[in-house]
DNA sequence: TATCTATTTCGATGGCTGTCGAAATGTTCG
DNA sequence: CGAACATTTCGACAGCCATCGAAATAGATA
């Protein structure tokens, strides 16, 4: 399997950052829900503009904590559950 | 044992918001590894005045992460493992 | 090529928040 | 009581950030 991941400091800042946003953290749990959306299925409940939408994405892709693939003219959004596995096992150290 | 908590939405998005600011997040490990510790020497190390200081362990309180209690004239903090443990077990549902 | 759709970039803005100094509060002790 | 110590409250400020509209980029399709 995977080899486990070691989070830096500023990794795990990162990640922390990127999830005290509310819109965000609720595309990260519908990323994880739904893999392989694009991000306009991925927005689509969220009453923000396709601008600020960008933006989010841009910070959880920053964070690691998903790839973002061209796929034709969408961009497909998945989680890395590695990464993700990793800052909760920091979190769980507490 | 203690029953399990469940966490509301708004809870959860507190937690998330407390945890986002790098000097809270350091005062929740310190308390966590050091239960027992006054305001003064969980902040010892932070190069932050009193007052912030102060503004952090509310925010921290607020979020239901730690307690705080008098004890003389010290305030003693201590973190609200049940919480925290429902903390972990929403993230983990992702 | 022209057009339509999906997404990003740019620039600006308003609100939130981390920060501090100073004064206040609470507590112990002499 | 009065001094010393721990912490909080208040008011203000600066920087960050979520947000948007408008323009730009990229790809598909006709």
């Amino acid at each position: 399997m995977a080899p486990p991941i070691q989070l830096t400091p500023q990794q795990i800042q990162r990640i922390t950052r990127a999830l005290a946003d509310p819109n965000r953290f609720e595309m990260l749990r519908k990323i994880h829900a739904h893999p392989s959306l694009s991000c306009g299925n991925t927005c689509s409940d969220m009453t923000v503009s396709p601008a600020t939408a960008s933006h989010h994405i841009r910070e959880l892709e920053m964070a690691d904590l998903i790839t973002v693939t061209r796929e034709g003219r969408y961009r497909i959004l998945e989680p890395r559950h590695d990464v993700w596995r990793a800052y909760l096992a920091e979190l769980r150290k507490f």
